[in-house]
DNA sequence: GCACCGCGATGACATTTGTCATGCCCGATA
DNA sequence: TATCGGGCATGACAAATGTCATCGCGGTGC
């Protein structure tokens, strides 16, 4: 018997996801959360064998949870599931101990097999996103050019980031620019959105 | 027994959805499509009772969809789900003649009474998503600014946005100004965002 | 008929943004 | 140690963006 958390912030796909593989004979659902801080406690206290994360919750990202449950909890194996299919979100995941890592337009029959190879130590990856991943690389950008990025991602002025990042305005707008240069965007707008697609903002 | 189709673009979720419903004594899944351009045609075939349409799908969204099958299909009552609680969506599927609308973290029990009052003729609305549709009012922008916003919501120039609504240069300009104005932005980022929570780019 | 309103357009203007050359600091390397 | 390169920061300058006043056109409604 595999005990399995189901952690996402969707009340109503949590539920369905844990119907779908309440079905199969050998799988039990044993927790269902729906916030990211509160899956390592979960995950201790009903033993599961193997947590099913989403990315996007609320209270603690998918990944930093996934870590936590790697270092306190090392007998859980991670699964990762998404809805979005960024190449930077595999690399993370996969670098903070995830076992697997399915998106979401998976056919749902494949779903309870990865759950079970996750059990067995075997890893999952979506060869299509495996493929893009490792052709688009790790992030070029500079810790500062994230983090001015970022903070443009709400599409304020120069002058809110710059109060947001402790910067100097002019610092600000080099770091875009500079980002816009790697990111191959003639837009700050469209740099913020080539590093989301990418997961460079996590 | 309730002959149910679903619609989600997202397979994983709609499988779970449907392994989900199909657990309900009444219920029984007739139809499972992944684009909204394939809606009407499923529903037609399979003489669904109720249709569970997600807003977001290729092809058609979820809205259009209902239209059409309101439109061509009367005998098949339409039930919305969605991820996102914007405002002007819950106004639109109302109008364009769906019986309810859910967003996508209510609890999963609450789902197979939503389809079953649906099939009723009954309305099925979350009630802190209309009381927000209800104080938010209708969209303010005028068909021109939606149109700018929209071409503006990929982060292009604005000679591009210019290029794609065959306006001159100045008057999106003008457009995206006053569009600014009416949603409070300071940036052309800070309006597109605005519109879009609130659905009024759609 | 006439006022009104949304749409499309123009040009001038002040601000904001994006680009560039430059300098500092620190760690790596010859 | 001397030098090099990369990340970090700044200010000046050019280009783009946002704002405003104004105009003509075509419906709508009184």
């Amino acid at each position: 018997m595999i005990r399995l958390l189901i952690a996402d912030d969707q009340a109503l796909v949590r539920g369905a996801i844990a119907a779908l593989l309440g079905l199969e004979p050998d799988i039990e659902v044993v927790a269902e959360v729906g916030r990211g801080d509160e899956v390592l406690a979960a995950a201790l206290e009903s033993r599961a064998d193997v947590a099913l994360l989403d990315v996007d919750m609320p209270g603690l990202d998918g990944i930093a949870a996934a870590a936590e449950v790697r270092a306190a909890a090392p007998a859980c194996r991670v699964l990762m599931v998404t809805t979005f299919g960024r190449p930077g979100y595999l690399r993370r995941a996969l670098q903070a101990g995830a076992g697997g890592f399915v998106v979401k337009d998976t056919p749902a029959r494949q779903l309870a097999d990865a759950v079970r190879r996750i059990h067995r130590g075997l890893r999952v990856v979506d060869p299509a996103l495996a493929a893009e991943t490792l052709t688009s690389g790790e992030s070029p950008l500079t810790g500062r050019e994230t983090d001015v990025l970022r903070a443009a991602s709400h599409g304020g002025t120069v002058a809110s980031i710059a109060q947001a990042t402790f910067l100097s305005e002019g610092t600000v707008r080099n770091y875009l620019s500079s980002a816009m240069g790697k990111t191959g965007a003639r837009t700050r707008a469209e740099a913020v959105r080539a590093a989301e697609d990418n997961g460079w903002l996590l």
